[in-house]
DNA sequence: GTTAGCACTCTTAAGGGGAAAGTGCCAGGC
DNA sequence: GCCTGGCACTTTCCCCTTAAGAGTGCTAAC
């Protein structure tokens, strides 16, 4: 597709329309688009290069009689060549700021907030996704006996991150020969990243002596819920009020199962996850998304890191949302992010 | 109010039409009351005694010329004194069993299980609440070196429950007097129950070796977020979407203000802490909620046990609802939880 | 005390203009 | 040759009216 190749006008036209719409939510006529951007031509032209634009499908008729409406192609093009960053605002910026800068000792907790605080700065749905441990360094491992059964099992990582499990053992265990074995266990993975103790902790652990071999056997057994790195519970969203306003979602069923998708984190961590794990903002729009329940919202997405690893922060919106100022803002707020995390 | 004044037939008018009223969710009139439940009179008759009951308060009109639907006080009625407990089917009773018998060994994996099937069994939204550990019996304080000045407290109460907590220290700490440390707060503190450290801990701690008084220091400061019992993130919710299609939430508002509350899960859990916590079920009707946001909603909520402490679950959904079937289902599964809990 | 009958009220759905918005195309102008 | 004004055409949207339907409340009779 040979979007290079489209007029100076065509790419004029295209901008202004988008611009118009995002702020309206109403489909745009010609007259608009000439009248409010003194592009200097006339209804008429406009339409010309309307009917231009909608062959190459980069917009849209809802009706025959209606205005025009971007398609996701066209948001396509207008994100990757067209749309300025349009910078926060001071009192956008300070809000930010002060939300995050709070002093929780929890990462668990900063990331709660921060996505409160993207969503009410950016009026649209925020998340968070906790860092993916891969490659955090273990500093720690600790077992804790917690009822005769019951083991809690602590992974402490580089920079102060915490994974805490709970494993259940076959029969009692006593705490001699937990502390035997936490000993070993540390001895042989401590200063790893989770992600090598993940591949090769069969190989690491073969040669144990065989007075721990029960609790090392259960520590293999539950490896998968332990470095498990897509947790339910390990993303946040906030702001899920925004999207019930939004006039893409009048109709019921659309609302519903929106609502149905954000419900499932886990699935939703995995999506999102996949995208926002590159460098930099990354930005998923409607169809791009694969599921037909999101089909009318946008993502906008930045990695943040926590001292080695990363983690994911974003915007879920509708199509129609504001790419010039969000983009700014998740940048922003995952710098901030990174910062408070790292230090 | 003497609601014990009502006749018997004005009592099987009443029940009747909220029977009708929560199948069809469409104003009652008196040929559907006169008809449907065979009570032997006409129309006309119903209509008189409708009257009457308006009178009391129990049921009102939309407008002049329509059915009649029941009102908070007429739902209380209802409950207190009409209203049968209705059997769950064997399937219903085979799925919440099913479900809430899977083997997880942390009690938050079952709780969120727990309120997804309430949610799923019921067609409303389903919530479960953390145990308060008030009245737990700590077994042991651990006291963990995740980062330099990271401390990760984890508390273990009885019968399996861990709480761990993030504490963050002026300056780094070393792991011998950390252990130390732990060793006296263990010496002092275990055997109680948290709600009595909470109260006492001052007095408890008072003599202690100066050696260890930094690290005390912090215990003391951090009492707060240590035994703070309604942890937002100790409720669980399941089945938005099933509030969505309620006909009672087709207004906009209305189910935006709902969602509002549902994601302000610290306010929430208050709320229904407060009146799930007493002896079996607890049904709540509208505006007995005291949140502007929800009189549109009632709450079914029981309280049930993990070993010695205590938490709630219940259903949410519109004042509409099958409260006969649901009080039942609440109940099988508070039983069904403490069991599994409490084993 | 109960019921049938009936006038009255209010809501809802359906239909029918007419305005408004916007397109598509054509013919004329720079 | 590209741009523009003009104009017919389409579709939606809103408002109005009308008619149907549902249900009440009252009265008079059983």
């Amino acid at each position: 597709m040979a979007f290079e190749s489209l007029s100076e006008r065509e790419r004029l036209v295209l901008k202004s329309l988008i611009n118009h719409y995002v702020a309206t939510a109403e489909p745009v006529g010609s007259r608009a688009v000439a009248q409010k951007y003194r592009l200097g031509i006339s209804p008429a032209t406009v339409r010309n290069t309307m009917q231009d634009l909608e062959e190459m499908g980069l917009i849209t008729h809802p009706h025959t009689s209606a205005g025009r409406v971007p398609t996701d192609k066209g948001y396509r093009l207008y994100v990757d060549s067209m749309m300025g960053q349009e910078a926060l605002t001071a009192s956008e910026e300070d809000q930010i700021r002060r939300e995050i800068c709070a002093d929780y000792a929890a990462v668990e907790d900063i990331l709660e907030q921060t996505a409160l605080v993207l969503a009410t700065v950016s009026k649209q749905l925020g998340l968070t996704i906790a860092p993916r441990f891969d490659s955090g360094i273990l500093t720690s491992i600790n077992l804790i006996p917690v009822a005769e059964k019951k083991i809690l099992v602590v992974l402490a990582v580089k920079h102060g991150l915490v994974r805490t499990v709970l494993l259940e053992a076959e029969s009692s265990v006593d705490v001699k020969s937990l502390e035997k074995t936490a000993d070993v266990l540390n001895e042989k993975l401590s200063g790893l990243t989770l992600g090598e103790i993940k591949e090769s902790i069969d190989l690491r652990l073969k040669e144990t002596s065989p007075a721990d071999a029960r609790l090392i056997k259960l520590f293999l057994d539950s490896t998968d819920s332990l470095l498990d790195l897509t947790e339910p519970d390990q993303m946040h969203l906030g702001g899920t009020t925004n999207i019930v306003d939004q006039p893409e979602f009048k109709d019921r069923e659309k609302l519903r199962s929106l609502i149905e998708v954000l419900e499932e984190k886990k699935l939703l961590a995995e999506l999102i996850s996949a995208k926002g794990i590159k460098e930099g903002i990354s930005i998923t729009i409607g169809k791009e998304l694969e599921r037909g329940e999101m089909e009318s919202c946008s993502l906008v997405t930045s990695p943040y890191e926590a001292g080695k690893v990363r983690g994911t922060i974003g915007i879920i919106g509708p199509t129609r949302m504001r790419y010039s100022k969000l983009v700014s803002m998740v940048q922003y707020t995952a710098k901030l992010l990174s910062d408070v995390l790292s230090r």
